[in-house]
DNA sequence: ATAATTGTTGACTAAAATACTAGGTTATCT
DNA sequence: AGATAACCTAGTATTTTAGTCAACAATTAT
């Protein structure tokens, strides 16, 4: 699996998407200003983000993107994949030669491992985030200690 | 964050290790043979690891690697961040160029997320998944259904 | 109708990270 | 002494990242 900065310029993009999607269409070139990422980097990212229908164009003056879906059903492992490849290249390809399944182990234990790390993803929505992101605020401005601070799944 | 083929590497040895510590020290052509990774880029690896005191490294003839720790002490967390520079360069950085608070808003809930991530990986050690494989050895060799294969964190 | 706006697509590029190679030095065991 | 294997340094090919540039298509406003 990959989960590098091309990952996190998308799930940054799509939660300002689901922030002010509320009142019309957001233009790249918006993003592109709040975020500090260019333009044409942007276009790149949202076309792979189309493709997968996670995100919807309106041509023209006025237009801009939309989430494909409602923010609660988007995952972060979705927005990940679409940007990201999903590579799964270390399971022996039954080749035979893994001596005494010492290398089936350990690679299957990765696949666990990796496993584990794609259902967390999955389990995180953008509606998640950004429920979160107004509870944060609130507790904030209550100026509750710092352990309140820290939200769990 | 990053966590590409380089942390997986990293993982992957160190399951190697774990799983064949036991005998005595393991030797770098042994896990480069065993996982496919070339011998010197594991070298480098693993003098990332060494700094950090995940592995120790016995000299001479019948020499290799132990683990630093035992493995039940080192997080899936431990062993990235050695490898893979664990960057936060997101965050807006006081400029107080953030208009409104919004890049502030989804700065701060990507970081709330990758803190997320970090805290998941921090809580799975190499114990961990040495002992899951052992589970998953035995409910393979008991044929049960796959549904008691799944092993939850 | 026409101009302005914005998405869509493709080709191309500089810089960085990745994965690997080559060659050496040092410690330790037999 | 000689073999072994960690340890160290430098270099390099490939891939990915992040970005530019340019042309084009669809839509809206004037």
């Amino acid at each position: 699996m990959r989960l590098s900065t091309k990952g996190r310029y998308a799930v940054t993009a799509m939660l300002d998407l689901a922030l002010h999607g509320e009142k019309g269409p957001v233009t790249l070139a918006d993003i592109s200003e709040n975020q500090g990422i260019s333009l044409s980097y942007l276009e790149q990212l949202f076309a792979s983000l189309r493709s997968k229908g996670l995100v919807r164009g309106v041509r023209g003056p006025g237009g801009g993107y939309y989430l494909g879906r409602e923010m609660d059903e988007i995952t972060i492992a979705n927005i990940i994949c679409a940007v990201d490849e999903w590579v799964e290249f270390t399971r022996c390809q039954g080749k035979g030669n893994c001596r005494g399944g010492q290398r089936c182990l350990t690679h299957s234990l990765w696949d666990e491992l990796s496993e584990q790390i794609y259902n967390f993803l999955e389990g995180i929505t953008l509606g998640d985030l950004v429920k979160r992101g107004d509870i944060l605020d609130v507790v904030k401005s209550q100026r509750q200690d710092k352990e309140g601070m820290r939200v769990v799944i």
